[in-house]
DNA sequence: ATCCGATTGAAACAAATGTTTGAAATTGCA
DNA sequence: TGCAATTTCAAACATTTGTTTCAATCGGAT
């Protein structure tokens, strides 16, 4: 009603999201949540009666602000659909990879992902899913009739699984790759290899004219 | 030196493995492992001073056991390279995906990917490392001398992290696929869509004679 | 101005965790 | 066998966690 209520509310929604995404339910504690939102300890318990009824309620926030679709209405109909995969990869690419101030939903996405809970479900369908019917209109653009649908999903997977093993097993990548090949891991880089292979395996002529030299 | 020490420490080393490798570093308590061990609490103490050595005594233990490599040494001179692919992935994929007696050296490797500690890099380089330049040799042998070294390791991780998607993102993969067509997710079928992807990637003809009817 | 419900604050709670303690038990060796 | 070192045990410790308590405070309707 009044707005100390929904200030502190949102405080805490918005730290939570934070600091949830950095460092998962387990490892974020109350007390962290509340001093970064400014808030005393009996807010979350007030709020929303317990963690994990926090942890749902922010991350349904988070889910329903935007999606890769939106960064992406720059196409026009002459946009070719190689041109769409490539912007699609290199968004969602750049969107995971981006260390510094990186996409809060995105590190929901991961840590969603990797520990599924009640409220999951909502979430993807609310925020992953339209990203994903997109990259299956790409694909059935690039190949019309051509592909059955579970092979456009499982085609899609090849996508996404390229993109999320650069964010997912970083650490690893990092330690099998030599320093200076994997300086050149930009997410431009990285983005074109990407598109290249898919178009490839699709028997698609590759993007020579984004072509980029490094890779 | 005598029986019994080595016999619980040894117990404790492998309750350990197996609960770090179900619930990662933080989730598992010493409490569990020790009962798992059917040692005591200070036993750990006794034996490796703090649970971070525990830890990483466990990952380094199971590291030296064996690798992906060692399931293939059905080669022959004969093997085609497109077969030594197709092998290298099902291997890959089944050990990452059985759910049942999960191999425990990749739930380890997840975890170690997901959260990089000390002690990582001896484990990717005894454990990982091996079969990573099993992969980039069968991706020279299917492409000899038209991939530079940088490509070889692009492609390979393209496919590992095909592989790996289905694994880190199952509950994901689950909720985007219509149920009877998330139950052909099987090994096999899994393993046929990313060899063939990754040969027509590579301007390889399929392996036709290999081609699963369900893919 | 006053009262009542909504909200906040400081403190404490029970439970669980990693760790420590010191005595008991066991082992290897003389 | 007897001794000394090693290993195990039950119990407790300090800390941190999520959660609760209850009084103090605030805001708006009467």
């Amino acid at each position: 009603m009044n707005t100390p209520d929904r200030d502190t509310k949102t405080k805490l929604l918005e730290a939570a999201a934070r600091i949830f995404a950095e460092k998962g339910y387990e490892e974020a504690t109350l007390r962290e949540i509340c001093d970064a939102a400014g808030a005393n300890s009996a807010a979350i318990n007030y709020h929303f009666g317990e963690k994990r009824r926090l942890y749902v309620e922010a991350i349904r926030q988070v889910a329903g602000t935007c999606s890769v679709v939106d960064s992406l209405s720059s196409w026009t109909p002459h946009t070719t659909p190689s041109e769409k995969l490539l912007d699609f990869i290199r968004t969602l690419l750049g969107r995971m990879l981006d260390p510094h101030n990186a996409d809060l939903r995105h590190r929901l996405m991961m840590r969603v992902m990797a520990q599924p809970t009640e409220g999951t479900a909502d979430f993807v369908r609310e925020f992953i899913r339209p990203d994903f019917e997109l990259l299956l209109n790409i694909l059935e653009e690039l190949a019309p009739s051509r592909l059955t649908s579970a092979r456009k999903q499982l085609l899609a997977f090849s996508v996404v699984g390229q993109c999320a093993h650069f964010r997912v097993a970083c650490g690893l990548v990092a330690l099998l790759t030599p320093p200076e090949e994997f300086a050149s891991y930009t997410v431009e880089n990285l983005a074109h290899h990407i598109c290249n292979f898919t178009l490839s395996a699709l028997g698609t002529q590759s993007l020579s004219d984004y072509q980029n030299p490094n890779t």
